[in-house]
Formats: structure tokens, C-alpha cells, sequence
RNA sequence: GGGCGCGUAGCUCAGUGGGAGAGCGCUCGCUUCACACGCGAGAGGUCGCUGGUUCGAAACCAGCCGCGCCCACCA
């Protein structure tokens, strides 16, 4: 990190500028060591965290900005805490996306990853992430992410590849993964097969055909399909076995038209009788609920569309090689020449597409390997149900279990080229599996590498050195919370969870936290595909670090929330608030001082009582993950009540150097500095630096628990009147005219204010006067009257409408209150506590009405 | 088809049974010796609609209207 310009001093540094402090304050951390923790102790005493690792080609987006400034907010907060903590890093290889990146690179360069072979491409790889890999580290130390940079992981990382292939075979020799002929979503822009999980479903308008068959014996049926070009591997067709009209066809034979096949007439329950002509086409090998109905009835799976996306030999001439669309037209034609298209309709329906290439899913029956999840599924169930792991916000919990409960086999092979290829090798009809490649001659590796999901699945404990019983394994294991956005609940956090309690004897995490999606200004998803992303980055050199986190976590909520440009502007605000409040205090207070709590005054009594409250707040609301109540909270503490009402009260006083209100103010604002520094780390850690007397970095501070005893009802209750009765005044004098500057003689009618008369005067610019004339206004406060006395300018045409506007609404305010207090049933069935409330309220109001 | 959630000030959102809130925007005033990324004061809301429960509903219940998301193999 270079040197900065010569620091500017406090004096001269009217505006907090992030872009100087921050990285000069991220390099301090990083040369620290802070962020390290040698395993010691016990999970239950120490705090961790795993990053969701992000994919090593990517770059920072606003989920991983959020995400990285909720998990400091925990990993900070809870290191101030004293507790040895770790925020464990690494990043994903990420299969497709990383081979797409790099198969995009080749083509540029007119090769193609079949050109150079799979060692050499795989090596092309390793060379992009080396190449590419830091960039996002760098960016979530930008962030000011307070992670283990030391020791960041990579899912292929030798250790780590060493945990994948004995999880693997382990779950193999458990009889868990198998290898089936089964139908499967082949995704043919990738080329591979994809889970359930990567697929999504898309409104299409599509044209729904229907077409004649001849029965063998004379007659005909009608089935229907968007997709005509599957007919040609047609092996049977079906009727609802209920379906009256159809009974006798049942066991008939109908041929299949283009290509003579005889098909089976079948009775199924699957087939709704009041679709279409409730005569269904069977196609086993093209269609997942045909490929079941096949299975019950054994019937023959004919594969006409290819693993290329294209017409199989199956499939016959003139189709066989055609490109699906293509096929389609010609069978169209075909039937159409046979005058067989008995109908066309427009047909909106959904359709899967690929989640990864976009491209619309074929499905069709291939050998791959699967995993059962049957007995892995009840503990992870179970762990959730019985609170071991707690999902907050806790609707999420239902979606986990239904899903659970349900769950299907898994699709674990792809045939891409990076990623780890599978422990499994061939030699004639042998098949072995192991982490060491078997002895003998012969054998051939299966090409296909793991879903990335697998290897991601053992993130909480492979990163920690399983399978070895490592120091950091018992120090960190389980962590205390995963945060994540909800679209990989099951993608990732379901199969952790299932994975860490059956490879490292417990749960993973004990929270699992489902932060909110930020969504485009416009209410769409932020994509860079529809141009609607926000470069967190830009943000970052645009507001600092400490805006974009602040805002983030303002914004954030446990419904989807529009990105607002407003809480990160008001991030900025509070760091530059902070940093002028602090010049204030440091630039004030007497040499020498020692920061501690002094009261002398109400008011100092009241601003410990006020910090103490927020401290409680501010910890709660991080334990509970309410970030932004955290965030905003902050924000009324600094705002509302530290710079608009105790720094003004104590001007005077600092200005006369007084030794106990300066040693009151050295100790709020390193208390508030520690509060507000899990959320704005980087203003609060430059502000810290030019504390007298503050020793090491505030990242590093032990904090300790809010106290208590400082807390003080009657000081609030004094100070809050004292408030009210300003903001009345300034109200007063600006309706009616005063001139801002102005002294206005008044005099004080009123009780509460024996300590705070002087404060009263001075912030309402008033000039308090014990006796005098009649009054020439009379400006109701809390207690009693300010009696305004001749003397001072204003308008008293307005000061008489203003006294009039509150009669009128005080009038109807106990008029309302009257009414209430004489509903017998309001004063019988109500709580005492409300009732008499409604009294003092309603004396109250005479009391003011009088005074007027 | 099933499930979850949302509809509160011009905008983005808090508020879950006892007198409607924040930030931004808007209006007016202020070169007040920390900050004009500032200070002070204001305007602005039938809390989607209808019905119900309750002494009392923005909040709880039901229905309706509008919007979003997740899950699901109807050609």
C-alpha cells in the first residue's frame, strides 16, 4: 500500500474523505494480523463463520456486498466481544461458469476446448483462476470484510479435493451413489446433464398439434403434443383406465404414423380424461412422465433425439440428423402431407429451461450417476425440527422441510471437463472406485467430473482440514451461522447440513440466516444480462466503504427490498456526522484528559443513560440479525441525540475547557466509535486512531458489556422535556415572525425546567426575565407557560392565530378524550393501566388549555 | 396446481392491539466559531377494498382486488 498524501490534520479536514482513509485503514488491518485466529478452545466459546465462497471468476455483486457486510457486522461485533473468532475464506471453482469463461476465451482465439485437449484446457483453467482469482478477494477487503486472509481456501485446493474424493467414496461404498439409465435434463448448450435444482421454468407460446393414428384393426385416435417431433419414439398410447369412452380400446393396437411402429393402446391413471381427446402419445424416452409411465409398463424407451441436440439414427429418415426445430417443421409436413394434423391451437404452457446455459432443457434418458438421498435426508430433517439448527426468518424453515420431505435422487455427474472428475474407473464390465487409482493395466477413468454443489456441499468442514481431526476443526466446527440468500437454501444449505452430520458428526452451523435480495430501483432482479446491475465497486469508490455497508444494511429486511441510493447517501452522511462530532470533541476537550464517565449535569447523566440504551439496542439487534434496526438505530443515537442535543448542551462547556464534561465526552465518543464500528469500520477506525490515549486498533477493542447502572429514567425524563419545550419554541418563533438571531424576553410559568432553565434559554434564544410586565404571548411547554414579554419582535397577529390553532386542537384532542373516559365499556373492559393513562392525559390537557 | 410474502407520506421502506414513523424529495428560514454531505422550522397519509372480532384495528380473522417469489412431470 502506498504512503498516503502527508495526513492532513483534524483542523483542516472539515470532510471525511473515504477514498483517502480507507485503504491506508484496510492495509493497517491486514499488516495487523487481527483477523487470524489460532484454533484454540471450544466452538461453543469461539465464533465462526464460513463465506458462502464465491465463484472464483466472478466479481463483487450487490448479494455478495450485502452479504460480506452482514457477515462483518457478525464477525466484528462478536471479535469486539472477546471472542476468538474466524471468518473462514475461500472462493468456488464453480465448474460450468469457470469453463464457460475460459471456453469463451478459446474461441476468441479461433480454438476450441476440444482443440487443445482436456490436460491442456484444464491447465488454460488453472492459469485464468490465478489470473482472476484475487480480484475478488481484493474486493471484499474493499469492503472492509474482516476474513482469515490468510488462509483461504479453493474448492479444487489439493486438501481440499482429498475431502471431495473420500466423501465420495464413502457415500459409494455406503450404496448411496449409483450409476443409471435414467431420464435426466440434458442441458444442450452445456452439453451435460444438470440437477432438478438448475432447472427453471419459463412461459412459452408454444402450438399444440394434434394428430391421427390409425388403429390396426380400422378407426382411428387423436393424440396431442407441443412437440411433434418426439412421435417418432412413440412406443405406446394411453387412456385413463375410468375413461368410459375409450374402454374398449384398451389393449388395441394403433401404428404409429411416419414410422409404422405397432403401439400398444394402455390404460394409465396419469392421463386426465378431460384434456384434449384424453388419449395421450407415450414417449418413454423424451418425456419424464412418459419415461415413468414406460417403467410401469415395460414399455420399449426409444431415443430419437441425441445427446448433440440433434435427431437420432433412431429417429429414421428423413429426420435423422436434423436439428430438433428443424425436425419438428419436417414431421409437421410430413403428417400434414398424410393428413394427419387433425388440429393446431395456440398453447401457452411452461418449460424448462437451463438455469446455466438459458437454453431450453432436452430431456432424455442417459447414464449418470446419482445419489440417494433417502437416508441422508432424516437427520437433516430432524435437525431443524428439533432447533439444532435454527432458520431466521423462520417461514424459510417450512420451505426446507416441504422440500426435505420430498426430495429426489440426485443428478451428481456432469460431463464437463473442470471440477473433480470421479474416483471411478472401467476396464471391460469392472467398475472400481476409490480415492487411489486401482493396480493393473487397463483401466480408464470416467471422464465426467462432480456437480460443483457436491464438493461445495463439505465447505463448512473440508475448509477446516477434514478429513484430518485437525486443531481448527475442534476450535470451529460447527460455525455459529451461514448467511445466504434464500435462492440456494437447497442447493447448498439443505445438502451442508445433510453432509456435516453425516461426515463430521454434527450440524454445520446453528443459525442459518436468509438475508433479503436486493432487487433493481425498478423492482426487477439485478442482472448484468438485463442491465440492470449496480457495480458495488462503483458504490464503494463513489461513497465508501462505509456508506455502501451502512446502506446495504438500512435496506436490508426479511422481504426483497429496491436498492436505495438514499440509505447510502445517508451511510456517507453518518460517517461524515461522525467525523466532524469527533473534530469537535478532539479539537475541544483539555489536554491531559482521560475519557470516563463524569456527569456533572442532566445532561450528562442523560446522554450516558441514552449511549448505554443504544449499546443494549445495538447488541440486540445484531443477536436477533435485524441489521437494519442495528443500522438505523445507530443513526438516531448519532444524529438525534448525541450532535442535535448533548454536543450542543455542552459547548459552553467544552469551550471553557471544563475537565469532567470533556472526560464525559472522550468516553461517549469511544463508546459510540466501538458501537457504530461492526457497520462503518473505516471512519470509526481513523477517528479512533486520533483518540488521545487509544492504543492498537479499534478492530482489535474488547468490549465490554453495556453498563447498566448508568441507565437513569428521571435524566430522560428531564432532558425529553427540556427537548420538547425547545422544538416548541423554535416552532413559536419562526411561525410568528422572530427574527432567528433574536433574544425574546420571556418568563418561565412552568415546572421540570429547575435544572434546565439556562440550557431553555440559550437553545430557544430566549432571555429569561423573573418578573415584568403582562405577557404579550403565552407559548404552552410541557409542565406549564412561556410568558412572552414585551420587548421582542414578531408578528402578534400570528402569535394570537398560533395560540388560537392550539386551543382548537386542544379542544378536540379533549373532546376526543373526554369521549372515550365516558364509554363505560372503554373504562370497564380496558386495563386499568390504559385507563388511567387516558386521565393523566386527559388533566393534561385541561391543564395546557387553561394556561392558554 | 400447492406454498410463502407484499400493498402505510411524492419515492424507498419501518411499525403487528391503545394518541400514524424514518431517510430522501419538497417548502420556509439561517455564512450560529464540528459538519452547507450542515443547522432550525414546516407541509404532506380515507395505513389496497369490503366485512368481521374487540371497549379500541394500520396491526388479528375472512373475502375480494393488485403485485412479487418459491415449489410442482398435465400432453
Amino acid at each position: 500500500m502506498p504512503d498516503p498524501s502527508p495526513k492532513a490534520s483534524l483542523q483542516e479536514r472539515t470532510r471525511y474523505e473515504p477514498s483517502e482513509v480507507e485503504p491506508r485503514i484496510a492495509a493497517r488491518w491486514l499488516e495487523s494480523g487481527l483477523f487470524h485466529a489460532e484454533p484454540a478452545g471450544t466452538p461453543e466459546e469461539n465464533y465462526s463463520i464460513a463465506i458462502p465462497p464465491p465463484n472464483v471468476t466472478g466479481s463483487l455483486h450487490m448479494g455478495h456486498a450485502l452479504n460480506g457486510s452482514i457477515q462483518d457486522v457478525l464477525v466484528r461485533h462478536h471479535r469486539m466481544r472477546g471472542q476468538r473468532t474466524k471468518w473462514v475464506l475461500g472462493t468456488d471453482h464453480a465448474g460450468i461458469a469457470t469453463q464457460t469463461q475460459v471456453e469463451k476465451q478459446l474461441i476468441a482465439e479461433g480454438s476450441s476446448r476440444e482443440a487443445i485437449g482436456r490436460e491442456a484446457f484444464v491447465d488454460r483453467v488453472w492459469e485464468w483462476r490465478q489470473r482472476y482469482g484475487p480480484q475478488i478477494i481484493g474486493q471484499f477487503q474493499r469492503l472492509g470484510a474482516s476474513c482469515d486472509y490468510q488462509e483461504e481456501r479453493f474448492t479444487l485446493d489439493e486438501g481440499y479435493a482429498q475431502a471431495v474424493m473420500k466423501v465420495f467414496v464413502d457415500l459409494y461404498d455406503k450404496g448411496y451413489i449409483y450409476r443409471d439409465r435414467y431420464m435426466v435434463n440434458w442441458d444442450p448448450g452445456l452439453g451435460s446433464a444438470i440437477s432438478d435444482l438448475e432447472v427453471e421454468q419459463r412461459e412459452v407460446d408454444d402450438t399444440l398439434y394434434s394428430i391421427d393414428y390409425d388403429l390396426e384393426d380400422g378407426g382411428k385416435l387423436t393424440v396431442s403434443t407441443v412437440r411433434p417431433e418426439t412421435m417418432l419414439g412413440d412406443t405406446a398410447v394411453a387412456v385413463n383406465p375410468d375413461d368410459e369412452r375409450y374402454r374398449d380400446l384398451v389393449g388395441r393396437t394403433a401404428i404409429l404414423p411416419l414410422v409404422g411402429r405397432r403401439l400398444p393402446v394402455i390404460a394409465d391413471e396419469y392421463v386426465k380424461p378431460e384434456f384434449g381427446t384424453g388419449q395421450l402419445k407415450i414417449t418413454p424416452g423424451h418425456d419424464p412422465n412418459d419415461f415413468e409411465i414406460g417403467r410401469r409398463h415395460g414399455l420399449e424407451q426409444v431415443s430419437v433425439i441425441g445427446e448433440d441436440g440433434r435427431m437420432a439414427a433412431e429417429a429414421g429418415e428423413p429426420f435423422a440428423g436434423l436439428p430438433v426445430l428443424e425436425a419438428r417443421d419436417a414431421v409437421v409436413a410430413a403428417l400434414e402431407a398424410e393428413g394427419r394434423i387433425a388440429g393446431r391451437e395456440e398453447y401457452r404452457h411452461e418449460v424448462p429451461y437451463s438455469h446455466r446455459s438459458g437454453e431450453r432443457i432436452e430431456p432424455l434418458i442417459s447414464l449418470q450417476w446419482f445419489m440417494a438421498m433417502e437416508q441422508l435426508a432424516p437427520p437433516a430433517i430432524d435437525a431443524v425440527t428439533s432447533g439444532r439448527v435454527r432458520i431466521t426468518p423462520d417461514n424459510h424453515r417450512r420451505v426446507y422441510l416441504d422440500w426435505m420431505a420430498r426430495i429426489r435422487p440426485w443428478c451428481i455427474s456432469r460431463q464437463l471437463w473442470w471440477g473433480h472428475q470421479l474416483p471411478i474407473y472401467y476396464r471391460r464390465e469392472e467398475t472400481y472406485v476409490g480415492v487411489e487409482p486401482p493396480e493393473g493395466e487397463g483401466w480408464e477413468r470416467d471422464p465426467d467430473v462432480l456437480d460443483m454443489w457436491f464438493s461445495s456441499a463439505l465447505w463448512p468442514f473440508a475448509t477446516l482440514g477434514w478429513p484430518q481431526q485437525t486443531e481448527a476443526l475442534r476450535a470451529f466446527y460447527p460455525t455459529d451461522v451461514l448467511s445466504t440468500a434464500r435462492d440456494i437454501l437447497f442447493l447448498w444449505v439443505a445438502r451442508m447440513i445433510m453432509m456435516g452430520l453425516e461426515f463430521a458428526g454434527d450440524v454445520p452451523f446453528r443459525d442459518v440466516y436468509v438475508h433479503s435480495v436486493i432487487q433493481a430501483r425498478d423492482g426487477r432482479r439485478m442482472s448484468k444480462s438485463l442491465g440492470t446491475g449496480i457495480d458495488p465497486v462503483d458504490e464503494i469508490e463513489a461513497h465508501g466503504a462505509d456508506a455502501v455497508r451502512f446502506g446495504l444494511l438500512a435496506m436490508s429486511s426479511t422481504q426483497d427490498v429496491r436498492y436505495s441510493a438514499e440509505k447510502v447517501g445517508q451511510g456517507q452522511q453518518l460517517a461524515n456526522k461522525l467525523w466532524n462530532a469527533s473534530r469537535l470533541v478532539l479539537l475541544g476537550v483539555a489536554d491531559g484528559t482521560r475519557a470516563g464517565p463524569q456527569p456533572r449535569s442532566v445532561e450528562d447523566r442523560w446522554i450516558l443513560a441514552r449511549l448505554v440504551d443504544a449499546q443494549a439496542q445495538t447488541r440486540d439487534a445484531i443477536d436477533s440479525y435485524d441489521f437494519a434496526r442495528g443500522a438505523l438505530g445507530l443513526y438516531a443515537f448519532v444524529y438525534g441525540e448525541l450532535c442535535d442535543w448533548y454536543l450542543e448542551l455542552v459547548k459552553p462547556r467544552l469551550y471553557d475547557q471544563e475537565p469532567e464534561v470533556s472526560a464525559t465526552l472522550l468516553h461517549v465518543l469511544r463508546d459510540t466509535l466501538a458501537m457504530a464500528h461492526p457497520f462503518i469500520p473505516f471512519v470509526t477506525e481513523e477517528i479512533w486512531s486520533h483518540l488521545p490515549g487509544a492504543e492498537g486498533l479499534l478492530a482489535g477493542l474488547r468490549v465490554e458489556d453495556p453498563d447498566l447502572s448508568l441507565r437513569d429514567p428521571a435524566a430522560e425524563a428531564e432532558v425529553g422535556r427540556l427537548i420538547d419545550a425547545v422544538q416548541t419554541l423554535r416552532g413559536w418563533r419562526d411561525l410568528v415572525g422572530c427574527r432567528p438571531g433574536e433574544l425574546v424576553p420571556v418568563r418561565l410559568r412552568a415546572e421540570g425546567y429547575e435544572a434546565t432553565a439556562g440550557q431553555l434559554a440559550r437553545l430557544a434564544r430566549l432571555t429569561l426575565i423573573a418578573d415584568g410586565g403582562n405577557p404579550v404571548a403565552k407559548v404552552p411547554v410541557a409542565g406549564g407557560m412561556v410568558e412572552v414579554l414585551a420587548g421582542g419582535g414578531f408578528d402578534p397577529v400570528e402569535a394570537e392565530r398560533r395560540r388560537s390553532d392550539r386551543r382548537t386542537t386542544l379542544d378536540a384532542e379533549i373532546a376526543r378524550s373526554q369521549a372515550k373516559l365516558s364509554n363505560q365499556r372503554f373504562v370497564d373492559r380496558a386495563p386499568a393501566a390504559v385507563v388511567e393513562a387516558e386521565r393523566d392525559k386527559l388533566a393534561r390537557l385541561r391543564t395546557d388549555l387553561e394556561a392558554l
